[in-house]
DNA sequence: CGTGCGCCTGTAACCATGTTCCTGTAACAT
DNA sequence: ATGTTACAGGAACATGGTTACAGGCGCACG
């Protein structure tokens, strides 16, 4: 109960939030244990005293990810514009913070960063009417969708010169019927727009009335 | 010139076979060089003869994983079921060899990886009728929703128990407009499946004449 | 036949990093 | 004073990437 107001010994939470800049700039790679306990400035034992082991650490910087990361603005009239904004704010925000939303990924707890999202997103769904499993999937899909596009436009991002030249991926006999598709796919995407058409297309389909209680088997 | 036949040492490939199993097994993680060179028989020292360093390594397995992983197989009458089976077919793969993809997407080689998929993706785009800006985007689409639902679906894997209980993530309040969704989103869901109808709904919006030549701005 | 050279392998080290053991210190209760 | 608790630090250990160095082995060349 008594504040630890000593002399300021360092705090659990100084050592986290050390911990979190050093990740956001350097990449999960650049956090050391000496690293971190020379930059709050105590022994590389006080870590392990407050926080724990690496282990420990990882999972303290996990949880504040969680919290901040997965909130989402939402604004818009119609129930597509909604969402597209939706996912736009959550899409915006893991690619903000790329190399934290990282660690927590591999410290299992993606599905606690989608979680806010998630719950403001069946909120949403509810309201432009989708009910029960159709409801359910859609929550999901638009995640899917989330989470495919950062993934792939932070790979695109992080290697600015792609080991493969684009003008040698593609030759004229993959684009044999439409010779022209060629120049559209040497060219950079706008992903932004990528992104937005996509899920576009995607919750007008599953807001369709024919797409509800339908479900196909291959 | 001369085949290395004197008396088997090593060869790279042989070196890069094993590091390939031992990845596939025990994650990158259980990738040393030292427990590499004791499972091929010889000193560390030949690896780095051979192959080079680590990163050398791993780039020589993101190779072998580009052009392993990467092959799909395309099956079905119209459009849309044969596109639905590439994305099939391509998210199987990736998931069984989740950690070798995970290596190759770590090597910046995510593009070579999803570039034989790519190829074919095109080939049967444009045979739908797709052309021009529409392909491009339709194509990238339908990736990001594999990359996804790869991503999540593996999360999902190998965290068995989640940390935080399905019942704790879910609150009635979370769902006032409709109670009864609070069921489909406890049970877990069959990801084969919601990916397939999500895959399913994108494609068909993307084939669909109304959203061809269309783009919104939000 | 010997000898040197190029290809390949092994031993032993170096260094960074995670982790722990043990000791020290200061406040506080008794 | 004494013991307890809450911390901090130094030194060491284990593991893993990497390299310097010392060869061995086959073969061309003398």
């Amino acid at each position: 109960m008594t504040a630890t107001a000593r002399q300021a010994p360092v705090s659990a939470d100084r050592i986290v939030d050390t911990a979190l800049e050093i990740v956001d700039r350097d990449g999960p790679d650049g956090l050391t244990m000496r690293g971190l306990a020379a930059k709050v400035g105590v022994a590389v034992t006080a870590i392990y005293w407050h926080v724990g082991d690496k282990d420990a650490l990882l999972a303290a910087i996990a949880d504040r990810v969680a919290t901040e990361v997965g909130t989402v603005r939402v604004s818009g009239a119609d129930p597509l514009a909604r969402i597209v904004s939706l996912g736009r704010s959550l899409r915006r925000n893991l690619l903000e913070r790329a190399y934290l939303v990282g660690v927590a990924h591999r410290q299992g707890r993606t599905e606690a960063v989608f979680q806010p999202a998630r719950r403001v997103l069946v909120r949403e769904l509810t309201a432009a009417g989708l009910r029960g499993a159709d409801a359910a999937f859609a929550v999901q899909s638009v995640l899917y969708l989330v989470s495919g596009s950062v993934l792939t436009d932070l790979q695109v991002e992080r290697a600015p010169e792609s080991r493969d030249a684009p003008e040698e991926l593609w030759t004229a006999a993959d684009v044999a019927d439409a010779p022209e598709l060629l120049e559209f796919l040497a060219e950079p995407i706008d992903t932004e727009q990528l992104f937005i058409r996509t899920l576009e297309t995607l919750v007008t389909g599953f807001l369709a009335p024919a797409n509800q209680r339908t479900r196909r088997s291959s």
